[in-house]
DNA sequence: CGCTTATATGAGAACGTTCTCGAAGGTTTT
DNA sequence: AAAACCTTCGAGAACGTTCTCATATAAGCG
């Protein structure tokens, strides 16, 4: 039994009318008879009728898309992130297509490269930490492409963004390890030259700043966000003639791996080293000591963005980008409650 | 500047030549020489042609989309094998569209329900936990729209499925923990009716029996995925008179609950109690002692699945439903070393 | 009761492709 | 030199919608 898809036709030959009363009634105008839209959609949804969305894509230039380009999906933010997202656009109508950079520039390039703008109503993107590639960014915009960024975002780029306040989250979570007496504080950052790893540093400086804390530039490291790089700069950290005795990670994952360090050289982690991170990955309550964290807003940081989107596409004349800044919230647990 | 998305007619103009060769050209149909169809590709790249889907979707009746209908996204064996299905179709030109149901038979019957045929070449789909309704994704099947089921799949229909070897994971799990003399061995297991929840248990069952260890009734708790249910099971089961000293969770989320609860009872996880779950999470290295577990090949379910679904769409008419059952390797950690 | 204005509908072009058919010209066969 | 074939291309329909325009009928107005 082949199967033929119901169309707008067979309803319009069925009710004796024509396709173009048809194709009104389906939709919310106004200028059709109450009585034959209602006969419309009683047979629509006999039939079951679902529109075909290449075609009213190609017949309105718009689909019910929207591209999510991102450097990984596997971890706990991102994937968290596109939960958020997930939600809002289904609940607008909206299908959501991935797009995965593995945090290449290369696979970021080719992607954007051959993204058919036909496709897309408008795109969600946090970019790899190497994309030194903005401009071709600001072309999708010059080419009036409906764009929303979030948690990694373009510097020199005008359009709306959504993130977590990256600065003051790391100020307050500089300042937690501080009033715990932790005053030696050294800081595994993200790479260089994303946005977010520089606001983090420079709360991490005026925290110290604040606080009347010299910094020692040997005890902040700039690596990628593997726990193996936590595990790695803490090594080297601990290598330093002068020891730091508290760290603050970019992300929960390196401050796993720097607990994982710490506990090589059996250093009580809580006690004699703080260590506070930033996320609020599920496993810092599982790792032990329990990790204390700067939680961030993921799901509102991915309903929020798809929110934004959805409106510049479809107020596109009037829509004035925006920024949106969401507050962090210190997680306090085992491993910044100093014993001494 | 309005942005003019270039046609296959502009370059039709140019080249003072017709759509319907542009066309040929531009795919790998061979009645066209080879001099036109160079002009033409050069053309099309100064231009930056880029086709449009909604057209060829419409006038083929395919489009470059596959959708991905799962219970969850943000944890580490979904997101892993999302990643494996990206990499494939990104390889081979095709779009994945993201379908999330909270693992809720609503849900995803609504999506079902919604789905525009038109959209999609194909789906991958993964089960939610009751999900009785089989019939959808029957009528989905008679509709001829090719379909592949991966982890999560149904019993009684007749399709293409993608899982790992659930019954010999689990009893070589079992075994395991029996070879390390844990032989009161209570079994966390998954939700009731789902298939793979089923083939782990008599994996379980089967181990028992193969080294004559009687069953009892009592260690064997069905509940949910999460870490939670496994930290209210295995306080069930210590506080049974007579108490099991190993435990086999169905996943390794559970089996860290089972952890934090033996944890809080002060008993010895690896020595006085065994514990092996099912994934290889990452967290299963993080948690101390770390997690013995069978882990499973999720980015290979992703790319094997999406590889058998665009065979299958390529391929419609010669095509025959496979099962593909991917083995899985035990990765023994500090959770079953057993001291005595 | 003829005139404008509203309301409701239909005819048909348009969107950007693919695809079927047939025609033109060239090459080989007989 | 006629017949048969091959290669290359163009014209135009088709895919399922939306949208513009025109038209028919009904309602309101002086």
């Amino acid at each position: 039994m082949p199967h033929h898809l119901v169309t707008i036709k067979d309803i319009a030959k069925i009710l004796k009318i024509s396709v173009s009363t048809v194709s009104r009634a389906l939709r919310d105008t106004y200028d059709v008879n109450r009585e034959t839209k209602e006969k419309v959609l009683a047979v629509a949804a006999e039939l079951k009728y679902k529109p075909n969305f290449n075609a009213t894509g190609l017949a309105r230039g718009s689909t019910h898309n929207i591209g999510i380009i991102l450097p990984f999906i596997a971890n706990y933010y991102f994937s968290t992130v596109i939960t958020g997202i997930q939600e809002v656009a289904h609940a607008k109508g909206y299908n959501i297509i991935l797009f995965v950079t593995n945090d290449s520039p290369e696979r970021e390039l080719s992607i954007i490269k051959n993204l058919s703008f036909s496709s897309f109503d408008g795109l969600l993107v946090s970019i790899c930490s190497d994309s030194a590639e903005d401009n071709h960014f600001q072309q999708l915009i010059e080419d009036e492409m409906p764009i929303v960024f979030f948690d990694r975002v373009p510097k020199n780029i005008d359009a709306s963004k959504v993130m977590q306040d990256d600065y003051n989250g790391a100020f307050e979570a500089v300042e937690h390890l501080i009033q715990n007496n932790f005053t030696k504080i050294a800081h595994i950052a993200g790479p260089k030259g994303l946005t977010f790893t520089e606001k983090r540093l420079q709360g991490y400086l005026d925290a110290l700043k604040k606080h009347e804390i010299p910094v020692n530039e040997k005890w902040i490291i700039f690596s990628g966000f593997s726990q193996e790089c936590g595990e790695a700069d803490t090594s080297r950290l601990l290598a330093c003639e002068e020891r730091p005795n508290a760290i603050f990670a970019v992300n929960d994952r390196k401050a796993i791996g720097a607990m994982l360090a710490l506990k090589k050289q059996n250093i009580e982690i809580g006690k004699d080293f703080g260590v506070i991170g930033f996320t609020n990955d599920p496993v810092s309550t599982i790792i032990s000591p329990t990790l204390t964290t700067m939680a961030e807003p993921a799901y509102d940081i991915g309903s929020i963005s798809c929110e934004l989107l959805i409106k510049q596409i479809t107020k596109k004349k009037y829509f004035h980008n925006e920024d949106v800044v969401l507050t962090c919230k210190l997680i306090s647990r085992e491993s910044t409650m100093r014993g001494k």
